[in-house]
DNA sequence: ATTACTAGTGATCGAGTAA
DNA sequence: TTTACTCGATCACTAGTAA
């Protein structure tokens, strides 16, 4: 893309102008708005224009603005792009299956400053054990894609330093829980581990391979 | 927004990490994908990275990059600003009032170099009448901002120049139509003109403020 | 392979100002 | 008031290269 720099400017006059109204404005006005000087938003409009992405009409008594045909392409396909990452799909269920691994989890959500913003954050003291569910990475993606993660800080001990996490609450059968997704993944991408305040594996008799459903919790 | 322009790099990277995964790549290849230099992408990174917005461990064997907290928080803000405005309403219908006018439109639309438009990008040649709606400008936007325009190109006689116009495929009370819009209005932005191939108003036997509702035509 | 420093070039910015 | 030109200052880019 040729001039990125400018499509803040091109989004910037799409939701003044509603996308298809022309807009009477003045080249200072902008150039408050967004921060830079009145002379680069004149140079920036008469840059857009010439790229073909909006249509101005320029006079000593202000600048009217209209987005033109390939402003709005770019504009459609840009929001586009990111509507399709967002919103991959509604799924707010999905179903896996119980892995007891190794058991690290435990050692790791112990960490008492972990534990704290638990109880802040989430709102529960978890059981001191983790859940550890295999799902299929792309559901996972779509499934916490359309969630709101809940940022867990890392610290240091002396020892060693534990990173951040990301939480994402959901209910599993309808008990309450969270997703713990370590920042800087090192795991398995079609695992994750599942902390509750009950020992999950004992209420529902979870074996080996195991199915249980998780849904996200607005 | 400082460095408004890494934002695309950050935009670019949530897209590869999924938002929340981390991914390992190299400086070399996102500069590759992004046409520009090695030496900017590791210079941007390393931006990103020191404004918070991503995490970044370099080694001479690559990256590993995931978007931190305040990343995904930038590029949820970005989408829901652009989805907010994009899907203001899923409305695909308008009610509006008919309103006779001067009858300019129908000067407008009889020029030949628009009908062969009409004729081509809409599928019908109109009646040389348009019918003019008095709608609720809000109302108005939001039933077209999820439509796509259709472009008919503006051209010039020896008399005077003609505009562009944007088109909105629509149908009234069944019948086939569409809603036309200079691409730099003038005109009163709560009346919309509708072309059809046939006399809406004997048709239908609308009179001076009868009313009547229209369908977005996907 | 990599990352990233240095240095030189080129692009962008904005103050001053004309129209 | 406007827009937009000139031009010096500043910033960002990339080639070369070290590690």
């Amino acid at each position: 893309m040729q001039k990125q720099e400018n499509f803040f400017l091109l989004l910037f006059l799409a939701k003044k102008a509603s996308l298809f109204n022309s807009i009477k404005t003045s080249t200072g006005k902008i150039s408050k708005e967004l921060n830079v000087s009145q002379q680069t938003v004149s140079r920036k409009l008469r840059d857009l224009k010439s790229q073909g992405l909006i249509t101005l009409v320029s006079s000593p008594r202000g600048c009217e603005i209209s987005i033109a045909e390939n402003g709005i392409a770019l504009v459609r396909k840009h929001f586009f792009e990111l509507k399709k990452f967002f919103s991959k799909s509604k799924t707010n269920e999905i179903e896996g299956t119980v892995s007891f691994g190794l058991g690290e989890g435990r050692y790791y959500i112990s960490q008492k400053p972990y534990l704290e913003q638990f109880k802040k954050l989430l709102g529960f003291k978890p059981f001191l054990g983790t859940l550890n569910l295999v799902v299929e990475t792309e559901k996972l993606e779509k499934f916490l894609l359309n969630s709101k993660p809940i940022f867990i800080q890392g610290f240091s001990t002396k020892e060693r330093s534990f990173g951040s996490l990301k939480a994402f609450k959901i209910k599993i059968f309808g008990v309450q829980g969270a997703i713990i997704i370590p920042e800087r993944a090192k795991h398995q991408k079609n695992t994750v581990e599942i902390i509750s305040p009950v020992f999950l594996r004992k209420k529902f008799g979870f074996k080996e391979k195991s199915k249980a459903k998780i849904m996200l919790e607005k």
